[in-house]
DNA sequence: ATAGGGTTAG
């Protein structure tokens, strides 16, 4: 049957010569095969008659000098005579004579040689070691080599003793080369000769045909030839025919050979659960629209092996699974941990949550992992308090949280939650007794750094120091960070220089950092001054650095160099970003270019990026600047006519606009709208347009967003009230003014 | 077999 599936192609013998190092000036120029003709009858000629009387005479052949000085003159043919010879005599000596010539003079044999020597190791038992010289043979010989290998086992050795060991271990050396093919011509004439295969034999080839419908000739010859077969085997199977994405197969194969506590189950189980559940979430954003998305989880199942299914067959998926669970298959707890992963990956915390129930409802104990998976998902999902009851419940429970844990929390904290309570976290955690994590440090230094507080993160840096923790690039980006912030440019270069006295490197973040400090200071020159040291030490710019520059060629309206640089970020495959293209349209709003800030938002979405609420509130505001309020208005418009998502300051930009240019009717709409949309309205937003309306009179307008204000629940401050006070009194409103100042007598903003 | 983390640009 094997014979039937491969069809050998024509056989050209290769004559391949083989080298003594140039060394020993000698050359070993017979093909490998032919100079096999020789038997121990051969009449030896004189140095292997030399060799083998010493050989006979003394117990340590190599320490011999004469035998020493006789090793470099022996060409091929003799060589073999002297193992042939030597191994029916002596087979330790002629293992010994054989490593000797391979370990000192690079000499491999010839092919017989190292059969010989393959015989001897198998009668020995020494099955690695017959492994290696035969994996060494067939990586001199290449694929092809089967036959004519085949052919000199079979006419030279069959008498041999342990001839078939050679024989199972030359199919098994095939089959883990990769040599397919030459693994089943040496199979087939195994059959041919009634030796039997062993099954590590056959499993290897099972492996390698697995992805292949020959895997079942292997598997029905594996039966047919009453080979035992090991747990391996049916494993194999499954993992093959899942990886062709025949689950129906493989459930059918499952229920004809294995008990539900399988090794096999398990693989298939596994395999299905996350097949399914990337099809489905595949599916999910195909549908959602995030094309881009699907790809990109596309690509990740493929990089696991998952063949991804074609679109539709999503529906087989489900009713997969719910056979499966139909049947009385459960999912382990690690399957479930793979679930729970993917789903907190893609922001279906809830979901996940709702799994972890499930999982403790069928007795599964969820570990460690499984917690932390869960509590970082929800920190990444802001819900920390969510995520801070669920570390409680683990320590309930006794599984005791690690670094995976503890960083997902504090990060959550620092995040969403206060300084002061990420704080007081990191000190419960650096006072405990656990090995202390730099993370922890870079955290807390980062945000103190991010809200002004140099002081706090370099003492945290000090205690770092004093505590022998060794600090990384990162707790140096962000300390340099937190003085860029604080406007200490000075203080900040010296900080790039602690990093290299460390003994650390500066990475793209340090530098891309302190240029931006110089670019926010309007220093240019100094900017391109830390660039040319970036460069001077191959730090690889990338699409942020390249953004930092643009916007300091804007400062500079440099507009044109700006824009040959997005060329050159293209060109470098540093793609620009929407945040390049919210820079240099900024830019061209304020150099009241209006085309060419619309040009390159079409360029955005040429470049296949999705514009940012951000880009629309850039490109709203240069509108309502520079151009016509109706421009402004048509454009707002189309965007929501699209289902364009906006954020509130695309709404408050018009707002102003309106009040400002006097359309105070359009700005009350306006009002209106994004109050009904749900945005949360803050005093600042009232007070923007009150403090408009006010500068232009418009008195009767101030008592209705006044009105509007007070009846949302939004208390008023002193500020606003002394606009608007001064406004009720130029256009002589005294009631509205008593009214307001009898307001703020009640909120205490003034002394009664 | 199952998990991840800190820093830069609008």
């Amino acid at each position: 049957m094997l014979n039937r599936i491969y069809q050998w192609r024509p056989i050209r013998f290769r004559l391949k010569s083989q080298f003594l190092t140039p060394t020993f000036s000698l050359l070993f120029t017979k093909p490998s095969v032919s100079a096999a003709n020789i038997t121990s009858d051969d009449e030896p000629s004189d140095p292997v008659r030399e060799i083998l009387n010493k050989a006979s005479t003394s117990k340590d052949l190599f320490g011999n000098h004469s035998v020493r000085t006789l090793i470099p003159t022996l060409n091929s043919l003799q060589v073999d005579q002297i193992i042939v010879n030597l191994g029916l005599e002596d087979p330790d000596s002629a293992i010994d004579f054989f490593y000797l010539l391979r370990n000192e003079y690079g000499f491999c044999g010839s092919r017989v040689s190292q059969f010989v020597i393959g015989h001897l190791l198998a009668g020995k038992r020494r099955l690695k070691e017959l492994r290696t010289v035969l994996e060494q043979m067939l990586h001199e010989e290449g694929s092809g080599s089967a036959p004519s290998l085949s052919e000199l086992l079979e006419n030279r050795f069959r008498a041999w003793d342990s001839n078939d060991l050679v024989w199972d271990m030359l199919a098994f050396a095939y089959s883990r080369s990769e040599m397919v093919h030459d693994a089943l011509f040496v199979l087939a004439k195994m059959k041919y000769f009634k030796i039997q295969a062993s099954i590590l034999t056959y499993n290897s080839l099972l492996y390698n045909l697995r992805h292949t419908h020959i895997m079942w000739d292997v598997y029905e010859e594996i039966k047919a030839s009453g080979t035992p077969q090991s747990a391996q085997t049916n494993s194999i199977v499954i993992d093959g025919l899942c990886g062709q994405s025949l689950l129906q197969e493989a459930v059918a194969f499952l229920q004809e050979n294995e008990g539900k506590e399988s090794k096999a189950l398990h693989c298939f189980i596994q395999y299905t659960y996350v097949k399914v559940l990337y099809n489905v979430l595949i599916h999910g954003l195909c549908i959602a629209g995030s094309m881009e998305e699907a790809l990109e989880l596309t690509d990740d199942m493929e990089r696991h092996g998952v063949q991804p299914d074609v679109a539709g067959n999503i529906e087989e998926g489900f009713m997969l699974q719910e056979e499966m669970l139909s049947q009385g298959f459960q999912l382990n707890d690690i399957a479930y941990s793979v679930l729970l992963s993917s789903l907190c990956k893609r922001g279906q915390v809830g979901e996940a949550l709702r799994l972890l129930h499930e999982m403790e409802s069928t007795g599964l104990k969820p570990d460690v992992i499984t917690y932390s998976i869960l509590i970082h998902g929800l920190c990444k999902q802001g819900e920390v308090q969510e995520a801070i009851q669920l570390y409680n419940k683990m320590w309930l429970k006794r599984i005791f949280p690690n670094s995976f844990t503890h960083n997902a929390i504090l990060l959550g904290l620092s995040e969403k939650g206060t300084l002061s309570e990420a704080r007081m976290f990191f000190d419960s955690l650096t006072k405990s007794d656990l090995m202390e994590n730099i993370v922890w440090f870079n955290i807390m230094i980062y945000r103190y750094a991010k809200v002004g507080k140099v002081r706090e993160a370099v003492q945290l840096y000090e205690q770092i120091i004093e505590k022998g923790i060794t600090p990384s690039t990162v707790t140096f980006n962000s300390l340099i960070y937190g003085f860029c912030k604080s406007r200490k440019l000075a203080e900040a270069r010296t900080w790039l220089g602690m990093i290299k006295a460390h003994g650390l490197v500066p990475t793209d973040v340090t530098y891309t950092t302190l240029m931006n400090a110089l670019c926010e200071a309007g220093n240019i020159r100094g900017m391109f001054e830390v660039f040319r040291e970036m460069e001077a030490r191959a730090v690889e710019p990338t699409n942020i650095t390249y953004t930092v520059i643009i916007k300091g060629l804007c400062k500079q309206q440099r507009l044109q160099e700006s824009l040959q640089l997005l060329e050159v970020m293209h060109a470098k495959g540093r793609s620009p970003d929407e945040i390049t293209y919210n820079t240099l349209i900024h830019c061209f709003c304020k150099a009241r270019d209006m085309r060419k800030a619309f040009q390159l938002h079409n360029e955005m979405l040429l470049h296949n990026l999705q514009p940012s609420p951000v880009t629309y509130n850039i490109l709203l505001n240069g509108l309502c600047v520079n151009g016509d309020l109706n421009d402004a208005d048509r454009f707002f418009s189309s965007l929501q006519d699209q289902n364009i998502r906006l954020t509130k300051v695309a709404y408050t930009t018009l707002i102003k606009a309106h009040c400002a240019k006097g359309d105070v009717c359009k700005a009350d709409t306006l009002f209106r709208q994004m109050v009904e949309k749900g945005f949360e309205i803050s005093i600042t937003d009232y007070s923007a347009v009150i403090n408009r309306l006010c500068k232009k009179n418009l008195t009767i307008k101030v008592k209705v967003f006044l009105h509007m204000m007070l009846s949302d629940g939004i208390s008023l401050d002193q500020q606003i009230c002394f606009v608007m006070l001064n406004a009720f009194r130029r256009v002589g409103d005294l009631t509205s003014e008593f009214e307001l100042l009898a307001k703020m007598i009640k909120c205490g903003l003034l002394p009664d």
